[in-house]
RNA sequence: GGCUCCGUAGUUCAAUGGAUAGAAUGUAGGUUUCCGGUACCUAAGAUGAAGGUUCGAUUCCUUCCGGGGCUACCA
């Protein structure tokens, strides 16, 4: 496998203390394991793994004996009840044990629970990893500039966006760029059509976003060169080479040429239908609510890289065949040969990316690198790695591609020719427009401002489709189906909200009644059990964030959000809160909805998607 | 053909080699005079097929079946 991880998930015993609010009490718990193991079988276990207790068992974490079977020369159940005995008498966090077969399951002490709780409200940073003072430089979105933007970029800048966001809080110093396609033989295609058949048309003339216009030239293109392959076809020439032949694409091809001649008419034309295409493209970032740091153009890159060639040539990485071509011979990684410059000289797309890497090391001095690319480039990017790897530069290591599957539609795939893509802006509006007739019924919203409303609407709308496209892993190839991506109830970001609006009138309500909502520490409550796994997930949040963060997974993320989300719900049904007459218990459940609170709205922050505090 | 990724309830998604394979949705029931019902609870329902490794396999290996992607001197 080429594509390995570059961020470790290490195990949790070897992660300082400081970062993980359960941590300090799992450690304790392996090292009586381990200290018990050694005294009850002189094992000397080198890695303890513990777990999570299945819900349908009592206890908080398990220890998993069948591997010690051999060498203690005991059965299983006998082991784990040793084991178990040993832990009750020797660590003071343990309130109980249950032996199932092999599987030792350990219940905390109330206190523990407390402590955990306390040790979160004192937590200065209790959403962010320390600091790891390291640079990563993440590249996402790439769009082409000859069509608007459609439901695979969403998947693809929700996921690029999302990634920084955990690898930030995971105390990595981010940078977010963006490699435009705006050159190259289809980008002429939308111009020649444009000047053929648009009759000086402009985004304010035609009421179009700039992309759209653009789009539709390309479409026109494509059907004027159908229309000229039947005519040739039916002058009885061979289906194959009409395709080679058809005269509009011929002058696209002049075109391209004069482009690259700097012909001053023509790169007049491509700035100008450049600039509205990426006025459009900016409406669409800031209505995803994506950004970049750095925006990078492949017409001032698709250059670079020949000098990395003649170097990697000097050093004998690459070859020149007689015809004058130059290939990397990747035979021993198990690929191919591969082309890095042409006969004539010119540069392909890997020589473009060569450039771009080394451009981009120059800009920001980062030694690890993030490609959020769908995985019809998976080859690509392989080859593109071994070729960095040889060039033995300060930028060959650390690179990833995030390769994440395509986004299917119930009627099929998407195919822009046919039209059926989904388009972005489309899917966007739809969705902010079933959040604001849904919001609507339910009148809850009285004495928002119209701007204050819209901007709940969009939250709403773009949370729920944020929610559904990260939530999948996104190796996935994923289907989309529209009629679910509006659904507000269940696994969705609307629910998340909801949780979290709901707290938050919870959390004013008290305020309003002069109660502090953080609880005196020292003290022993008798706790539910929702209580106590509710406190189990908060504790839990760095671990995810950096479970997430070395998977490049948002779905870790939006998996965990959600499972607060019920468990706080289900907390929420038990148990009363304000109502509650204990002044203790109210604290401590008020402490516990508070916080429940804080973590959706750091967690959805993650994934992008904002927390209104009522809707 | 070669390389590669993927096949889990009707459907959409989960599951570092661990327990009775979890959710959501849909279906059938139920709860709450209560802090926001977009809630909570209950039921039925699944690992493509066959082998192998293992105390233990959705997970690892092999073969087969089915699907996607790549296999351009395009980007």
């Amino acid at each position: 496998m080429f594509a390995l991880n570059w961020l470790p998930l290490q195990p949790l015993i070897f992660i300082k203390p400081v970062d993980f609010n359960m941590l300090g009490i799992q450690q304790s718990i392996q090292k009586s394991l381990q200290e018990g193991l050694q005294h009850l079988f002189s094992i000397d276990a080198q890695e303890i793994v513990l777990q999570e207790t299945k819900k349908e068992f009592e206890g908080t974490f398990t220890f998993v004996v069948f591997p010690f079977t051999k060498q203690a020369s005991k059965a299983p159940a006998q082991i784990a009840q040793l084991l178990g005995e040993y832990m009750l008498a020797n660590n003071p966090k343990i309130k109980a044990f249950q032996v199932v077969q092999g599987f030792l399951n350990l219940s905390l002490q109330d206190a523990v629970w407390v402590e955990i709780l306390n040790g979160i409200n004192q937590d200065a940073h209790p959403f962010t990893l320390a600091d790891k003072k390291e640079k990563v430089l993440i590249e996402y979105s790439s769009p082409n500039t000859n069509k608007p933007l459609h439901l695979g970029h969403l998947r693809n800048n929700f996921l690029g966006f999302s990634v920084s966001q955990i690898l930030d809080a995971a105390g990595y110093e981010v940078i977010k760029t963006n490699l435009v396609n705006d050159r190259g033989i289809h980008i002429c295609k939308s111009m020649l059509a444009y000047q053929l058949f648009g009759n000086g048309e402009t985004p304010e003339s035609s009421g179009l976003k700039g992309d759209h216009l653009v789009g539709k030239y390309y479409v026109a293109f494509d059907k004027a060169y159908k229309v000229e392959i039947e005519t040739l076809v039916q002058q009885g020439i061979d289906p194959e080479e009409a395709k080679k032949q058809a005269p509009i694409l011929l002058k696209a091809q002049d075109m391209l040429l004069a482009w690259e001649q700097n012909e001053p008419s023509v790169i007049a034309l491509w700035e100008q239908m450049n600039t509205w295409v990426f006025d459009g493209f900016a409406k669409s970032y800031a209505q995803m609510g994506v950004s970049f740091d750095k925006i990078y153009r492949e017409s001032n890159t698709y250059l670079l890289g020949k000098k990395l060639v003649d170097e990697g040539l000097a050093q004998g990485v690459f070859f020149r065949k007689d015809d004058g071509s130059v290939w990397i011979d990747l035979t021993e990684e198990g690929l191919d040969e591969k082309l890095v410059l042409r006969r004539d000289g010119t540069s392909v797309y890997i020589t473009q990316d060569m450039g771009t890497a080394q451009l981009k090391y120059e800009d920001f001095g980062a030694k690890r690198s993030v490609y959020v690319v769908g995985n019809e480039q998976d080859y690509h990017f392989e080859v593109l790695f071994h070729i960095l790897k040889k060039l033995n530069k300060p930028f060959s290591e650390g690179n990833y591609h995030l390769s994440y599957g395509m986004v299917d539609l119930p009627s099929g795939k998407m195919k822009s020719r046919e039209g059926t893509v989904v388009d972005a802006d489309d899917l966007m509006a739809e969705m902010v427009n079933t959040a604001q007739s849904r919001t609507l019924e339910l009148g809850k919203i009285e004495g928002f401002s119209a701007e204050e409303a819209n901007a709940l609407f969009n939250q709403l709308g773009l949370g729920a489709l944020k929610y559904f496209l990260l939530k999948v892993d996104p190796k996935k190839r994923m289907l989309f189906n529209p009629e679910e991506s509006i659904d507000f109830q269940g696994n969705t970001g609307p629910f998340i909200q909801y949780t979290h609006a709901r707290i938050c009138s919870m959390t004013r309500k008290a305020a309003s009644m002069g109660i502090n909502i953080k609880i005196s520490a020292g003290k022993s409550y008798e706790l539910a059990e929702s209580e106590q796994e509710l406190i189990f997930l908060l504790g839990n949040y760095k671990s995810k964030i950096q479970e997430a963060a070395a998977q490049f997974a948002p779905s870790v993320i939006a998996q965990y959000t959600y499972d607060l989300a019920k468990q706080f719900n289900k907390f929420y049904n038990e148990l009363s809160i304000l109502n509650e007459e204990n002044v203790d218990s109210r604290n401590i459940r008020l402490n516990l909805a508070s916080l429940t609170g804080e973590t959706i709205k750091a967690s959805l922050a993650l994934l992008g998607i904002v927390a209104p505090e009522r809707m």
